[in-house]
DNA sequence: TTGACATATCGCGACATTCCGATCTGTTAA
DNA sequence: TTAACAGATCGGAATGTCGCGATATGTCAA
């Protein structure tokens, strides 16, 4: 085998490890998911909040919200009538500050 | 109207302005793809090198390629018959980063 | 020119996502 | 209890994504 030019050594990483990334980022990829995410990283909020911050009606930003629940961006709590959301994934705030700096700067 | 209760406030932004990021998380958003940031990363690789990397046809990866290319991700350039790609966008490092951290840590 | 090689593109089927209306569950006030 | 409210869940239709085989383009060597 002739090495007639230098090759970049591979990074550590496989298609395999990137499954669990690749499925949270896709949870991420939608703007009305975005903009929950960034409010949620502002304060505690309930379904209507966010639904109407959103312009979407109630039962959709439920859709949502439990997406992102169940790969563990957040959790909830109910009190009284209203169910609260907040964000469980410390990463999402260093992740969210890379998307606002590309995208809001 | 009763202020009952402290609310928090909105950050800026709207899901208007989370459409073009959400666009990019998209297209980020597959193990494959994560995969091909990482290794061009780290350096210029051609179609086929990146494709045994992942462990997939080479048409398929060029596809990938092709995606992450239009929304700015790359850059290709031809030499001889290869095609090699380059990193273009440069908040991909640190997003990568980010993703690393999380997943690969 | 011909053939082999590297990459790109196309059409298609399988599958996933998104949104919606309708309905169901839990909570509170009357 | 009843009615209204907040949220969750479900089925389905429209749309999007993924990977494949086949084929097309571009490049080089013989």
């Amino acid at each position: 085998m002739t090495t007639d030019a230098t090759q970049p050594d591979k990074p550590v990483g496989s298609i395999e490890s990137f499954n669990e990334a690749a499925e949270c980022l896709r949870i991420l990829a939608h703007p009305v998911r975005l903009r929950m995410v960034q409010m949620l990283l502002h304060g505690r909020f309930a379904v209507e909040q966010l639904a109407e911050d959103a312009g979407i009606p109630d039962n959709v930003a439920s859709e949502h919200l439990r997406l992102m629940q169940r790969c563990g961006f957040f959790t909830s709590e109910r009190q009284g009538r209203r169910v609260y959301y907040e964000v469980a994934e410390p990463h999402l705030q260093e992740l969210m500050k890379c998307v606002e700096s590309r995208f809001l700067g």
